[in-house]
DNA sequence: CTATAATGGATATTTAATATCCACTTTGAG
DNA sequence: CTCAAAGTGGATATTAAATATCCATTATAG
């Protein structure tokens, strides 16, 4: 089966999809595996990590499957990348600079300068993504306020895809 | 033997290490590894980024080994990081979402979007980094300006760093 | 010429990410 | 109440990337 490259682009894939489902069909996490071409159970695990940090919902059973938890406006790409990647996204400095310096401050002012500076580009990094919503990237990319329109779990017609498209670029301006 | 944590903290201990070496003598890489208890042949290749990306310079040969390639003031912490990391250093974002709506400008759409958002996350991040030298971080961990003062080749007296620290907490505040 | 140190390629090992499998729980329908 | 459909969770397997080793080569000083 086909590897994704990042974990992140496959939830940027789930959210699109899971952003676009009719608002009142949850999403079977079947469909999105399918679509992806993607491991299903490991797809299943990915999507948790999306439910456990309260960026979608899941239901068991029967017409169970997954919704968005938040207003599409209230998702940011902050909220996607926390979500799937935790606290594994950055640099880690541990106490390297004490084999260096044994046993005096200098090693640990230096780790301190180090940590407080890397700490200050990952908050830069994701107060930036903090500004980017859901909303946003489907308005945008598919031309419309009303992107919650495709029932997943059915067999899709890519062809509507292109004729929205094509509506788009004749009357409004996105 | 030990691994570390990450090659950028590794990066990092090299440069504390060439930045504090005798301006004059070029530090060994054999020297290094043995400080940091890591593995010799492969901080070779470590050290060999650096040098390739003109953070260092090497000479081989008897009497050789590495020394700053700039003013410690002109190493930057993005120096370090990109020397070490090259271009791995975040998410990329491939073409997943032409999975998810093929053959309509929605993808290419959606994925400029996301590209120039993580894009914009990751320049601020490497901006902030660019904020802070090398020159900085030794000047301010060890409380002098003259840091250039360690033969790492010869045995070390970790006490010598001990009595610096008294003296600069008694005479000037750095 | 020789000893020392960096370089570079091929390969091995280790770790983390990805993927699979299966037993379990939850839910709605009949 | 039972059944089938769907998500959950744990144990484990596979794969890719980072780390490490080995060794032959090149560069340099004496």
């Amino acid at each position: 089966m086909m590897k994704m490259k990042s974990g992140a682009e496959q939830g940027a894939c789930i959210l699109a999809m899971v952003g676009t489902q009719l608002a009142d069909v949850p999403i079977k996490s079947d469909a999105i595996s399918e679509r992806l071409s993607a491991s299903p159970s490991y797809l299943k695990k990915v999507m948790r990590k999306l439910v456990i940090n309260g960026v979608i919902n899941s239901v068991s059973g029967v017409n169970g499957g997954f919704t968005l938890a938040k207003d599409p406006k209230e998702i940011s790409l902050y909220d996607l990348l926390i979500a799937i990647q935790g606290d594994n996204l950055f640099i880690k400095f541990g106490g390297g600079l004490k084999k260096v310096f044994p046993e005096s401050e200098i090693a640990a002012t230096g780790e301190r300068i180090l940590q407080d500076a890397f700490l200050q580009a990952e908050t830069q990094y994701l107060e930036s993504l903090k500004s980017i919503s859901l909303h946003t990237i489907l308005s945008q990319a598919i031309g419309t306020e009303e992107y919650q329109f495709v029932n997943w779990n059915e067999k899709v017609n890519d062809e509507l895809f292109n004729q929205l498209q094509e509506a788009m670029s004749e009357g409004e301006i996105s």
